[in-house]
RNA sequence: GGCCCCUUCGUCUAUCGGUUAGGACAAAAGAUUCUCAAUCUUUAAAGAGGGGUUCGACUCCCCUAGGGGCUACCA
C-alpha cells in the first residue's frame, strides 16, 4: 500500500519552527518510503482564520524548497484539500454517527458549560477527576432530540466515549499505549453549533477519505489519540498508524514560543538565514542520520530518514548551532550564488540601487563590486544580514573615525600620520590585483620605517574602510579604487595632524 | 489536581548487555594570520537517584525525583 502522509496546519498564525518541523518529517518519511506528502488546510476555526496566513504558508514552503505532492494549490485525487470546502461532509458524518447511536445532540447552553469548567478549576485542590462535560444530554431520548432540533433549538453533536473499558493503540515511536476510557475527554464536541466540525471530527473524516496511512504529528496530540481511535471504530474504520513526534522546546525547557526569540519562518528569512541551514538543523532536532556528519542535502535526508532514528525526548532549539549551520551553508555557496542572495539585503540598506518595488536593480559597476567582494566576505558571514554593514565602505564614504582609532598600540598621532603618508606614497606603485606583491612591498616599507607590518596596515585599514575590523585590505582598496582610497587616506592624515 | 509521555557532556546526539561512553555546537588553550573571521590541533564536559534482573548494565524491570504535554463549541 502506498504511504500517504499529510501536514495539516490551521491558518491561524504564521508558519513557525514547530509546524515546519512536523511538515519536514512527514515529507522525509514520504520520500523515504516512495509515498505521497499532502497538505490539508484545517480552517475550521473561523474566529482565528486569516487569508494572510494561508499566503504565508505557501510563501514559506516555496522559500524552504520542499513542497507537497497534493494540496489546495497543486490539486490531487483527494481534492478539495481545504476543510471549509468540505463543509457538508463533516455534518453528514456527524449525523451518521448519531444515527448509529455513537454520537448525540447536546443542547447545553454555553454558560452552563462555562460554569462547569469554572467549577472544575476551583476543585483543583480536591479529589480531582470531575473534569470536562458532565454528559447531561447523553441520555436525551432521540425522539425528543429531533423535536427540539425541529423547534430550532441550537445544538452540537458529541461523541459517545465508552464509560468503561480501555482503548489501545500502537505508536510507531512510543510503542503500545493504553488508556482507560474514563480518562478520555468526556464526550467531545464533533460538530459545533455554527455547523463547522471540530479538529477531531474533520481530522478523522479527512484522514480516512484521503487514505492517509500514517499520522505523524507533535506529541502534544497524544492525549487526544485514544479519542480519535474511538471515533475511527465508531465509524467502523481502521485507524492509520500513529507516530507522535518529540516536541521542540525553548532554552528554558518550555514549548518553543515567541518569547524564546525568532520562531516564525518570516523572521528567520528576514534575519538572513538560509533555507538549507534551517532544513538541516530542524531535521536534526530529535533525529540523527549518519554518525560523524552534520551537513546533508535535502535529497540525502530523504534517503536516510528512518522513523527508528527519531528520538523520544523533546529537544531544545539551539540558535547557536543553527548559526553555525548557516555559516557553513554560506561558505558552500559560489560567489555568484552568494552575491544574488546578499543583493536584496544590500538594496534594502541602500548600498545598491533598487527598483520602485524595492527589488535590487544594481548597475553593472555595482554588480561587479558585489561579486568581487564575495571572496572577501564569504567566510566572515554568519547571516546574509551581516553583508551590508560589512560592505558599506565599498559603496559609501565611511564616517571619519575618532583619531585614536588610527593609532596603533604604543604609537602616537604623529607617527600614525607618518605611516599613513608612507602608505599613500607606496600605494600608486602597487599592482592591487597582485596581493602577495602588495604585501611584500608593504613589508619592506615597514622595515625601512622601523615599524611593525601590522602598525603600517592598521591606520591604512581604518582610513580606507572606516573601521579597525574589515575584510582583507589590499583587495578592499582594489574594489574601492585607488583614487578614492587616497582621498580617504588624506582626509585621515589631516585629522591626525591638523 | 487527574491522565499521559520523556530523562547520556551546557545544547543536539551515538551506543540497540561487555566501549578508555564517540561526534557536533558552544566554552577554554594553542597554531596560522594585515584586523576580524575562516581553518587546523588540543583540553574540559554526561549516563537524575534508589532498588532489582544478569557473570556483567547507560542499555531490561520497578520505585522516587525532575521536566514536558493534555485536561475548550482552538488546532
Amino acid at each position: 500500500m502506498e504511504v500517504r502522509v499529510r501536514y495539516a496546519p490551521s491558518p491561524t498564525g504564521n508558519q513557525h519552527i514547530g509546524g515546519v518541523r512536523t511538515a519536514l518529517i512527514n515529507y522525509l518519511f514520504a520520500r523515504s518510503q516512495g509515498g505521497k506528502f499532502l497538505l490539508r488546510l484545517e480552517d475550521t476555526d473561523r474566529t482565528r482564520y486569516s487569508d494572510e496566513y494561508v499566503k504565508n504558508l505557501y510563501d514559506t514552503f516555496k522559500w524552504l524548497g520542499f513542497y507537497w505532492d497534493e494540496g489546495p494549490d497543486v490539486g490531487g485525487p483527494s481534492a478539495p484539500y481545504i476543510q471549509s470546502e468540505r463543509f457538508a461532509l463533516y455534518k453528514e458524518h456527524a449525523e451518521k454517527l448519531v444515527s448509529m447511536g455513537q454520537a448525540y445532540y447536546c443542547f447545553c447552553a454555553e454558560d452552563r458549560l462555562a460554569k462547569l469548567h469554572a467549577d472544575a478549576q476551583d476543585e483543583e485542590a480536591g479529589e480531582g477527576g470531575s473534569y470536562g462535560y458532565d454528559r447531561r444530554c447523553r441520555n436525551v431520548d432521540p425522539a425528543e432530540a429531533s423535536r427540539r432540533l425541529a423547534a430550532g433549538e441550537k445544538a452540537v453533536i458529541r461523541l459517545k466515549i465508552p464509560l468503561d473499558g480501555t482503548t489501545k493503540f500502537r505508536d510507531a515511536l512510543l510503542g503500545d499505549i493504553e488508556w482507560k476510557n474514563a480518562d478520555v475527554s468526556p464526550d467531545p464536541v464533533l460538530l459545533k453549533s455554527d455547523g463547522f466540525p471540530t479538529y477531531h471530527l474533520a481530522n478523522i473524516v479527512d484522514d480516512h477519505l484521503m487514505h492517509i496511512t500514517h499520522v505523524m504529528r507533535a506529541q502534544e496530540w497524544i492525549s487526544s489519540t485514544p479519542m480519535h481511535v474511538i471515533m475511527y471504530r465508531a465509524f467502523g474504520w481502521t485507524p492509520p498508524e500513529f507516530c507522535h513526534l518529540p516536541m521542540v522546546l525553548g532554552q528554558d525547557g518550555s514549548k518553543l514560543s515567541k518569547r524564546h526569540g525568532a520562531t516564525s519562518l518570516n523572521e528567520f528569512r528576514k534575519n538572513g538565514y538560509l533555507p538549507e541551514a534551517l532544513i538541516n538543523y530542524v531535521a536534526h532536532l530529535g533525529c540523527s542520520y549518519e554518525e560523524g556528519r552534520e551537513i546533508f542535502t535535502l535529497k540525502e535526508l530523504e534517503g536516510l530518514f528512518r522513523v527508528e532514528k527519531l528520538n523520544k525526548a523533546s529537544a531544545v532549539f539551539d540558535y547557536t548551532k543553527l548559526e553555525w549551520y548557516n555559516g557553513q551553508y554560506i561558505r558552500m555557496k559560489t560567489d555568484a550564488e552568494l552575491a544574488a542572495l546578499v543583493m536584496p539585503f544590500l538594496a534594502a540598506a541602500g548600498l545598491v540601487a533598487a527598483g520602485s518595488d524595492g527589488a535590487p536593480a544594481p548597475g553593472p559597476a555595482q554588480a561587479a563590486v558585489v561579486l568581487g567582494a564575495m571572496p572577501l566576505v564569504k567566510e566572515r558571514l554568519k547571516f546574509l544580514t551581516d553583508a551590508a554593514p560589512m560592505m558599506r565602505y565599498l559603496f559609501e564614504e565611511p564616517a571619519l573615525p575618532a583619531p585614536e582609532e588610527f593609532i596603533p598600540k604604543k604609537l602616537d598621532a604623529a607617527r600614525a600620520a607618518e605611516l599613513l603618508a608612507a602608505a599613500a606614497a607606496l600605494l600608486p606603485s602597487c599592482d592591487l590585483a597582485d596581493v602577495p606583491a602588495c604585501e611584500a612591498a608593504f613589508r619592506a616599507e615597514a622595515e625601512r620605517l622601523g615599524a611593525k607590518f601590522g602598525d603600517l596596515m592598521m591606520p591604512l585599514r581604518v582610513a580606507a574602510t572606516g573601521s579597525r575590523v574589515s575584510p582583507p585590505l589590499f583587495e578592499s582598496i582594489h574594489l574601492v579604487g585607488l583614487e578614492k582610497c587616497l582621498a580617504r587616506i588624506e582626509r585621515a592624515r589631516k585629522l591626525l595632524v591638523p
